[in-house]
DNA sequence: GACATTTGTTCATATATCGCACAAAATGGC
DNA sequence: GCCATTTTGTGCGATATATGAACAAATGTC
């Protein structure tokens, strides 16, 4: 790609948007333009051009993003075939296992929720399509670095900031390898409480007609109603049910 | 706003974004520029940044948007307190019901969901948060139109297209005006099949300790299921409940 | 209330982008 | 396989944008 193909006003407004991401909902243009790192006359006109845009509003002080932002990301949702598919096949699982029921694709060193059926609230953290998970200690994290080939998923734990969340974290970069080899082989990853403590979660890969893994389906439990030594018993046919359904209906 | 504020490299972006969201999830050049009535040489400027950016990726001849995509409409998503605050309420409302539960606010003719908790599937399309649908024929579309000042509201339909999706469907204006001041008098609007054939729904306001109507929930059941004109007798309760929940803790 | 600091805005100018026109390549129909 | 059509890539002049400094306004501090 040539220099001159690069629209770099283009760039810095995205990177704008995403500013609105790391913090809370209002920005200034000099806050804006320190958590980009851009000139603040830059991030002031790509604030203006948002405004102007309808993709943001501004009271003379702070922006703010409008819902017309989440047009953005709804063009990935709408437009792949992906979460639609899996939609309804989760709402199924999530009502059968009376639990919520996530569906995902990795993205670098993390997973985005590309899907998502809730049953019950046990999360602090409040998980919609778009949020992102750190792959390594989440259940369909450990399931798509599974799929990966060796190289690229040590790769990936190599960009990863290892930092446990909770006393079980797993962070050695050896053992989640093992782990890896194990999820591989017995086909479903279980996390007990490294992501948060009193939540479990058990994934399966969704795989397509050719056996390539194309995302993650999972299902999480509060560990005082099903502890982690019992997700498998309890969840994992249902998962495998919903797998062979989907190997079927995607393309 | 000066002409010079305006980042027209950024808006031309953000417009080609947009078109993915139209039609199926892979574009060519030429297709997005079709989309957009941008240049083509424009469009492939665009294209080549998001892909540069990690946004999209191109095999030569189709461009596709990656998850990494979802991460500007999460911007909004995790960054407004709203739909954080409201997803717990609609899980539980969901629950309670036994029937899907969403929440939406208005982006010019349409209501936006920002949050949902799905119990089943009842609908031909898939609603997620970002999703998009008429406000003058969807129940929470009713309320928040029905909150707005009346020139205000009446506005909004001289600039919807007003095109019945079922026989059901009000598209009358003077007919909608008026269903919009006993919405704002009973406090709730009912739908009975005038989105989708066999889809009932019925919304009240969301509102703030001030009294501003600040967005909608709803509750959705197959018309089979429960007739029209018992939703009200069914799930108002539930939904005044939820209501009164969330004035309390909304800012 | 005066000073210091931060923030928002404006401006001139160097630089990058835009859209056109043309060339090259790919596609499709027969 | 060939031609017509469509699509993609590129060079260039006109035009628009980014930059950083300078100034004005607002905010915070003592």
């Amino acid at each position: 790609m040539r220099e001159t193909d690069f629209v770099s006003g283009f760039a810095k407004g995205l990177k704008v948007i995403e500013a609105f991401g790391e913090t809370r909902q209002r920005l200034t243009i000099a806050e804006a333009s320190k958590l980009t790192a851009l000139d603040r006359a830059t991030v002031r006109r790509s604030l203006l051009t948002l405004s102007e845009l309808g993709y943001a509003v501004y009271d003379g002080k702070f922006f703010t993003l409008t819902p017309k932002i989440l047009r953005l990301g709804h063009a990935y949702l709408a437009a792949t075939p992906l979460p639609t598919i899996i939609q309804p096949h989760l709402d199924q699982l999530a009502e059968r296992a009376g639990q919520n029921a996530s569906a995902s694709v990795l993205d670098g060193t993390e997973v985005v929720y590309i899907a998502r059926a809730s049953q019950r609230r046990v999360m602090s953290i409040n998980l919609t399509p778009g949020s992102r998970l750190p792959a390594f200690c989440a259940s369909m994290g450990r399931v798509l670095l599974a799929a990966l080939p060796e190289s690229e998923a040590r790769s990936v734990l190599e960009r990863t900031d290892l930092k446990a969340n909770t006393p079980n974290t797993k962070i050695d970069p050896e053992e989640l390898m093992a782990e890896f080899r194990r999820v591989r082989g017995q086909g479903y990853a279980v996390i007990d409480q490294e992501l948060e403590i009193g939540l479990c979660s058990i994934a399966v890969p969704v795989e397509n007609d050719r056996g390539q893994t194309v995302a993650a389906i999972n299902i999480g439990a509060p560990a005082a109603y099903v502890p982690g030594s019992d997700m498998a018993e309890r969840f994992l046919p249902l998962l495998k049910e919903t797998q062979k359904a989907l190997r079927l209906v995607l393309p």
